[in-house]
DNA sequence: CGAATGCAAAGTGTATACACTTGAGCATAC
DNA sequence: GTATGCTCAAGTGTATACACTTTGCATTCG
């Protein structure tokens, strides 16, 4: 039971969040829809954490939050628990949230559940897809490689790991999409906190050969290229004990 | 708009739900991991609609189940927003939360959500699965078989359902496991809602033609045993305009 | 001087209070 | 007789209050 982990439980003042268009809803109105004030912070802060404003094991104080937002605390903790279902964020009882520390193995997991299900994906996707809808891939690796061009950071580690919802939206299967947006944001995290080395440039010459498999209708090749995708991406993680892993970061340096 | 819709939202009094052991945490103490109190009104509702004593589009007040569960609408609402995010109650905004009925579309897609990760789980595990998996997946088999003899419906629909994140659990993914776990419970919402006539029997008995294809580690038969396992469960709902569809079945009887 | 104990501040967990929306029933006008 | 508007009860949405847990820190004892 480790407890003194200044590194890891980060005490960074988090005003990193900030609310975003101030849409004020006074009163009693709306709660689970999209553009309530609950989902407003949910957002807030996921992509606080994407975007590397909010490291992982930074805790995150329902009353400090509510001060930014000006809501009270019922609203941050309907926000937060939230969070913690998407594995953004883990609740330790009576001791509050903490943005999300996934372990090596949960990382494993995620991937290889990813592999599992997008090859799946781009397998269906060969027999069903339409000139159109390459064409609507295509502008979209447009948007990617213009991104990657002006260095936009944040926008292109969305349009990046979009590219895979958008594959699943195409066979027509918004629950498929829904879960795998939540996968993703799931890897954002965990390329965030074992700082991944593969390059933007690297990833979106992977997207481009996987869209060409899908036109020339190559399931065989469309298939290879998904999988060996995510293993790149998943080997360029420094999957060996890092941050969180205080036993091994706080080893006697060796070496 | 419809809003005289006395046999979707049905305004059945629900006692249905009952407090499972009555833990009582008093003061303040844990929020989020399991045996919270939370945690066990969610599991209440779960389970109450799962063994059809909640029918789809049933009224979930947050004072009424407070006070059978003699907790304040606080924990209630928690408890609600976590439902909802596993599709198995809609709160709509300043209306409240009712059990859901999940659109025939929506069915489909989960239907196809399903057969895409089932299909590419069982040709994973023909590849890994060693004979003591085998082992269990035959005891698992023997449970249900039980279950169906002395029908013990909820027993047996829960079983039923098990067998497949057994599966999901042979590959040691956990995420997996608990992504199929969502889905499965949404279809339970489903089956029942479109009225499953898919015989228990007829179920168990592909359960056991899949298991026999893995142990033969035959992956074509495998896969295609799960797809039209999965199939049959599909085709075998009432997909045809049914509860909910109020505009369908409200249509002046023509044929 | 170190370790254990007790205390107080900070923060979470739950209950309650109050504001606002919704929808049904009734009265009124046409 | 039907349609329209009003009023009020029921119930959700949010804020606040209070109880309890945790934890840092000072005090005390060995």
């Amino acid at each position: 039971m480790q407890h003194t982990t200044p590194l890891v439980r980060s005490r960074a003042k988090l005003k990193a969040i900030r609310p975003g268009p101030a849409r004020r809803a006074a009163g009693g109105a709306n709660a689970d829809a999209l553009a309530t004030s609950t989902h407003r912070i949910a957002e807030s802060i996921t992509t606080a954490i994407i975007e590397r404003r909010l490291m992982p094991g930074t805790k995150l104080a329902e009353a400090q939050i509510g001060e930014i937002f000006k809501v009270s605390r019922t609203v941050v903790r309907q926000a937060l628990n939230q969070l913690s279902r998407q594995h953004l964020i883990t609740l330790e009882p009576a001791r509050g949230a903490f943005v999300a520390q996934p372990s090596v193995e949960e990382a494993r997991q995620v991937f290889e559940a990813r592999k599992l299900i997008e090859a799946a994906m781009v397998r269906e996707l060969c027999s069903s897809i339409t000139a159109a809808q390459v064409g609507d891939l295509r502008r979209h690796l447009r948007d990617e490689t213009e991104a990657v061009a002006r260095t936009d950071v944040a926008g292109r580690t969305r349009l990046l790991a979009d590219f895979h919802v958008v594959l699943a939206r195409q066979l027509g299967n918004e629950v498929l999409a829904q879960l795998l947006a939540d996968l993703l944001s799931r890897c954002s995290l965990i390329a965030l906190m074992y700082q991944s080395s593969h390059s933007a440039e690297h990833s979106q010459a992977e997207h481009v050969s996987i869209v060409d498999a899908l036109e020339r209708r190559d399931t065989r090749a469309a298939i290879r290229l998904m999988t060996s995708h995510l293993e790149h991406v998943e080997r360029n993680l420094s999957l060996h004990a890092r941050v969180g892993d205080l036993s091994q970061a706080l080893r006697p340096e060796s070496p």
